[in-house]
DNA sequence: CGGGACCCTGCGGGATCCCGCAGAAAATAT
DNA sequence: ATATTTTCTGCGGGATCCCGCAGGGTCCCG
């Protein structure tokens, strides 16, 4: 058994190859990549199938590895090991984990102890670990209360990315219409939506771009979010033909 | 001689300590905070002129932090030691440095070695060290070719925060025209900008959304500027008459 | 003193956005 | 199968944005 670390900081990454190697003793060989292209290169060389990785690199996403991983064997057991717990880091590892996948996800902010016992959950036990903040948030993103549709996310990626109202319904096969009133939602459920008789900060705010800024501060986007969006939809312009 | 580090991370802490105990044998105490607030108290208690920070960290940001303690002792001499060279924060970073301050700005991915020629250059012999990345990047922005005036800069962020032309008129004491000129420079510089003879792509991009995007891309805004500039802007919501 | 470079400002118009209203279509519930 | 809810869609209008055009300041240089 192999086990691959994906990390760009090296004094995590020796930590970590250290807390590997105490935690799990029937592990003989721990190999380092040091951002998202060698890890993919590395995870499809040596077979390994057992990575824990981080997200947020300089080089390569850990998102991105991560589907790649997972697209060419999805049996791949991944533990994502991260500063934070950014609903914008967890919404993307969700939409991409293959169904009945294993892995994991815990906070660096984890004790020694708490990361060994992840690893020997995932890696031996074949048991999916989650943080605890992190699944309070996937509960409550996913469970609708105050949660985001998929559409809506889709959206809201769509006007941070700056396309106009038609663009969108282009890309989205929708009227124009539809994609306003998606906007509307947003709009409400991200608290930017203005009633008409508040006198007081009316007309302040341009309700599309609020919604940006304050999905970002609630890092319900990040950098990397807008960077994977930024690709897909150069791809999608590629892919259309000049009106 | 006494030292304070600021970071919020365990192990690069550690790491810290031990580098500025080898490279600097006359100090006589190294500190340790775990993030903005507590770094600000202990380094007004201890009184100690001697820093050590990161930027980013969860709790409080490094700049602010740093702001703070540079506006009680502005003969402090700090030491940025961060993982990006994002353009936000060395543009957030020079903006708080007071005139004849000795600090230094090294990044997290320099040798050893660099790290403790620098802790020795800034502590003992009062010199800056910029790191040459950082350096590089600096000159580029404030060194007018393809950077951004100062202006622009405040009107990006003006705009990030959703800010509409009215407000932003309103808040920098500009009639609206002016502030949509200002627009137009930022659109041309961030290459964002549409002649209207482009019929491929035209129609596809809301200028105003698009800058803020490409911005965020290109690293010149981020979370920490945003929330920066958002705990501004309410400030200044607060302290403005209702209409 | 006149010319030039720069920024600020008002005007005007076309494009876009924001959204209430109301009917059609689809999904879901009873 | 019918009722109910949700989503999609067109229409229309007011607000906002984007920006060319032109006039008015300030500052500098010859």
């Amino acid at each position: 058994m192999k086990v691959l670390i994906i990390e760009d900081d090296p004094l995590h990454r020796s930590y970590l190859n250290e807390a590997i190697r105490a935690a799990l003793p029937e592990c003989d060989g721990v190999l380092e990549a040091e951002n998202g292209n060698t890890g993919e290169r590395m995870a499809r060389d040596c077979k390994s199938a057992h990575i824990v990785m981080d997200l947020q690199m300089g080089q390569r996403n850990g998102i991105e590895a991560a589907r790649t991983i997972w697209k060419e064997r999805p049996e791949t057991r991944i533990l994502f090991w991260s500063n934070y717990s950014d609903e914008a880091y967890v919404r993307g590892v969700s939409r991409i984990v293959p169904v009945g996948a294993v892995y994991g996800y815990v906070l660096k902010s984890a004790s020694d102890d708490r990361l060994k016992l992840a690893l020997r959950s995932i890696f031996i036990e074949s048991q999916c670990v989650i943080d605890r903040e992190v699944r309070g948030m996937q509960q409550r993103s996913l469970g609708n209360v105050n949660g985001f549709t998929e559409a809506e996310y889709e959206i809201l990626v769509d006007i941070a990315l700056g396309l106009t109202d038609r663009a969108i319904a282009q890309r989205r096969n929708l009227s124009v219409r539809s994609v306003q009133n998606r906007l509307q939602q947003l709009y409400i459920k991200l608290g930017v939506y203005q009633p008409l008789g508040n006198q007081d900060d009316d007309g302040r705010f341009n309700l599309r771009a609020r919604a940006v800024a304050v999905a970002f501060l609630r890092k319900l986007l990040n950098h990397s979010a807008l960077e994977r969006a930024e690709t897909d939809l150069t791809a999608w312009l590629a892919r259309q033909p000049h009106d």
